[in-house]
DNA sequence: CCCATATTGGCAGATAATGCCAAAATTTCA
DNA sequence: TGAAATTTTGGCATTATCTGCCAATATGGG
């Protein structure tokens, strides 16, 4: 991991889908060095993969939440049991393990508000052990990049 | 937007960068009239792009932050300020207008500890007007997926 | 049931990916 | 410092993919 692997990295959060000769040509190198370089970030799992970025809105998901949520219990079978089933629910696009008041935060799409009160009734509640929920809506995004800063 | 554009937005987000005949073999359609619906997608705004996902640490940044910020004031000077201010940050990836008890959350990557003091200290409260600040450090990501779940 | 419109599939030329080999650059060790 | 060993690079040829055009098929309205 070079400071080439790094811009390598930041051209691809910025453009995913580039081809390799542009993505050669933005890093000075010609293609077969570069695409030799992005399959060893591939293969080492420094690169997990690539993914469309999506208006949620316009897919028909106005709705995202971070959902933040805090267990009675913190022995590992009922901490296995939250998040296995927080696993399978297709609402939830994240689920981050935090320190501060908070065991866990979710980000979750939903279609509507009925749909939300859906999801925490009968996916949420359900799981069971939970001491508490607090419930953020975004009313708008400021800022979203997928490009890291540069170091070094 | 019909089935099938979702069907083909869900497909490039589990992967962006599958060629065009994958696609459409997956869709179960033929590569024109595939790639046609996917330059659409993007034409109308609704494919916003692709990415890279990358792991942080790998790329030296294994610190990852949600930090949550109140502002004293309100009026649409300040708020403007700090928007433009916070847009300006790299290691600032995303901030969100919230509902509840903060106004901002941002999601932050940094190379250590001794960067997140820094960034607090000179990035931050420089701005002026914040009220509080509330950081939780990710110990560990249970889920996190980019595909939409399936709807209608 | 038929017509107008939208969508699809196949084909051909242009563009890009990929594996191989020699040349250049970098590192190692005396 | 200098020379060998290793790593990385660049160019080329083959293979695969993209993309624009046209006819054929499917869809929806009257």
């Amino acid at each position: 991991m070079d400071a080439k692997d790094r811009q390598i990295i930041r051209a691809l959060q910025a453009n995913g889908r580039m081809t390799n000769q542009d993505l050669a040509a933005e890093v000075n190198l010609s293609p077969s060095p570069c695409l030799r370089r992005l399959r060893n970030l591939e293969d080492s799992g420094t690169l997990r993969g690539y993914s469309a970025e999506v208006d949620a809105k316009a897919y028909g998901l106005p709705i995202t939440v971070f959902v933040r949520i805090r267990l009675e219990r913190h022995n590992e079978d009922d901490v296995r049991r939250f998040e296995s089933r927080i696993h399978a629910i297709d609402e939830v696009l994240e689920c981050h393990v935090l320190t501060g008041a908070s065991d866990y935060q979710l980000r979750v799409v939903v279609p509507g508000l009925d749909a939300y009160e859906d999801f925490i009734r009968h996916r949420i509640h359900p799981i069971g052990g939970i001491a508490s929920i607090d419930t953020s809506f975004v009313y708008s995004t400021v800022k979203k990049t997928n490009v890291f800063p540069v170091i070094d």
